[in-house]
DNA sequence: TTTTCGATATGAAACGTTACATATTCGTTG
DNA sequence: CAACGAATATGTAACGTTTCATATCGAAAA
């Protein structure tokens, strides 16, 4: 018996199952074929180990059947559920997931872009930071949680509305005295609009809200420094707080505790995520939660529409609060 | 002018260059073609914005230039850690990675297996829980943290040397009544060489090491009551306690303090895996810390050597003790 | 029985590359 | 000055699919 040292092909399966090679392509992309030709092809098939050779299909079809994720650190909990809704999504639709990490710099989400192009994948699902990213308009592209124009569909977060409802949290619990702490990358992202939903309430209600934004050069110690400057005996001239998100919120009570303050007793903080401690399922502490599946999901619809010629520019998700012990519930 | 619909192809390079395909192809493959031939190329591919067709090629040379990444859940830190690394040193060397998660079911991992294999990757680098999983020997694997068998190759922490370290710590610290603690996956996997160079260590020295080993589907509960049990006069039968992973430790850290013990004054606690806390970056307990990322580039490297004719087929990574609050330092 | 028509199998062409055998060019030697 | 050979450009045949025009078959209508 004569070794086959290469894969069978579409070829060989035709010869075996005494059919032609149109048949076969027929049987594997569900195109109606006569009852028995399908099952002596499908038998053939089995019997030789066929599989579809995806970069001949690819190189026909100009479909590939897998799109690409770009994300700055698939290290940052938030990032990795991300990707994990995304991969799940994809797969449950047959497509595969082609995972790019930029570091937040970038150039280096400039070249997985050109490096996308040129792989052919279907489309891209990006949550990236450059600001003038340079996106081939015939390329399908979801921005995740940073809009870019109206060309470029984006599926976010409510992050307004979140902040209103941290908000509003806060005053239902008492607070008089808020306080808005920001650190990011220096684009303006959808994040920002966390502050302007969180400052809306209270001046809705003629109350003043102190604010803090920083970029991410700054580090924290202006904050602490900050912190520090507001304490007037043993008191913190605020009594809430809102953190742009999860992780400054968990820094923030670090330096809150180091005062001598009690959280939530002296001052109470909300973050903003929903992110879990990895082992207890707990969260890191009170925070608005971002609706991740929904948002990967969202996500993928999006980009997989099979009329995509009206998509919505922006689709918000609406957001959760959820205690975590940094408030008095 | 004629608009195009479609790519720019070689064809439409070697037309506007006035040179052959195959002059073409050879620019693009670094193959050596006359100077002014090479820029006339490289020139014309720029005026068009030409990119190589990945498909074609891969139908071609039947390389693909991308690699599996298969792994039960990225949302674990480790994993994702894993992931991070995995994916930029493929990327360092051109090659990209399709991300497969798996959920920890080995059904999931088997059709991941044959999607690979029907969508033609270079590679699959796995780290799977399936023991009866079945590789195709023709393509290239290396499975991470899991021996399968002398066939296919495993890079792995060292984990037996791992237990011994922790061992050693705990006796430093002035341990004399020890504990191993481990909750896993069913089938056995290269962490149960924790427990076994854990006690080894006592057994050398001829002191007796209590164990418990549960599996997941045992769920917490039964390491609580034993630990219960095991309380007389307000104080633990154990004064050393080694857990299989950090999560674990975690989660018996507050076990032992809702027993009214003080970690690390009454109980001292070690885990395994090196995890950081997402915001601060400190672990989460004293732990031995395992090498993620040169675990990531050392299977990289495997599966990308040149003569794989000859590779170990386990290579073990020395861990390091990092103290995290849990121990007396 | 012959014609026509719908349904469906067939086979060849094309997708954009790479690789190989062939053709061309130019410098060097007899 | 002719002839050779090394170097390198050319063109064509795959690679394994899909797609489309053509061929075939059988049943229904004339």
């Amino acid at each position: 018996m004569k070794q086959r040292d290469s894969a069978p092909t579409m070829k060989d399966v035709a010869r075996e199952a005494g059919v032609a090679l149109g048949t076969v392509s027929k049987v594997f992309n569900d195109i109606p074929v006569g009852e028995d030709y399908r099952k002596r092809v499908e038998e053939a098939a089995r019997r030789l180990g066929y599989q579809v050779n995806s970069y001949a299909r690819g190189l026909k079809t100009n479909r590939t059947c897998s799109v690409a994720l770009i994300l700055p650190d698939i290290t940052h909990p938030f990032f990795s559920a991300l990707a994990q809704g995304v991969c799940s999504a994809l797969a449950a639709r047959g497509y595969r997931t082609i995972l790019s990490i930029t570091a937040y710099d970038p150039e280096a989400e400039q070249k997985c872009i050109q490096m996308v192009r040129q792989n052919k994948v279907d489309g891209i699902i990006g949550l990236t930071y450059n600001p003038e990213l340079d996106i081939d308009p015939r390329l399908p592209y979801v921005s995740i949680d940073r809009y870019f124009s109206p060309s470029v569909p984006c599926v976010a977060s409510d992050n307004f509305g979140g902040g209103q409802l941290a908000a509003e949290k806060l005053l239902e619990l008492g607070c008089t005295r808020p306080l808005f702490l920001r650190i990011g990358s220096r684009v303006p992202g959808e994040s920002d609009k966390r502050g302007d939903g969180f400052e809306s309430v209270f001046r809705q209600r003629g109350m003043v809200c102190a604010a803090l934004r920083l970029n991410d050069e700054d580090g924290l110690e202006p904050i602490r420094d900050f912190l520090a400057g507001h304490m007037g005996g043993g008191r913190l001239d605020f009594d809430g707080i809102f953190c742009v998100n999860d992780a400054l919120a968990v820094r923030v009570r670090n330096f809150l505790t180091a005062l001598g303050l009690r959280v939530p007793e002296d001052v109470q903080l909300i973050g903003f995520d929903g992110l879990r401690h990895f082992a207890t399922g707990d969260f890191y502490c009170s925070t608005i939660v971002q609706p991740v599946g929904r948002l990967a999901e969202t996500g993928v619809d999006m980009l997989l529409r099979e009329d995509r010629s009206n998509l919505p520019s922006l689709v918000c998700l609406p957001v959760t609060y959820a205690p975590g012990g940094t408030t008095k519930e």
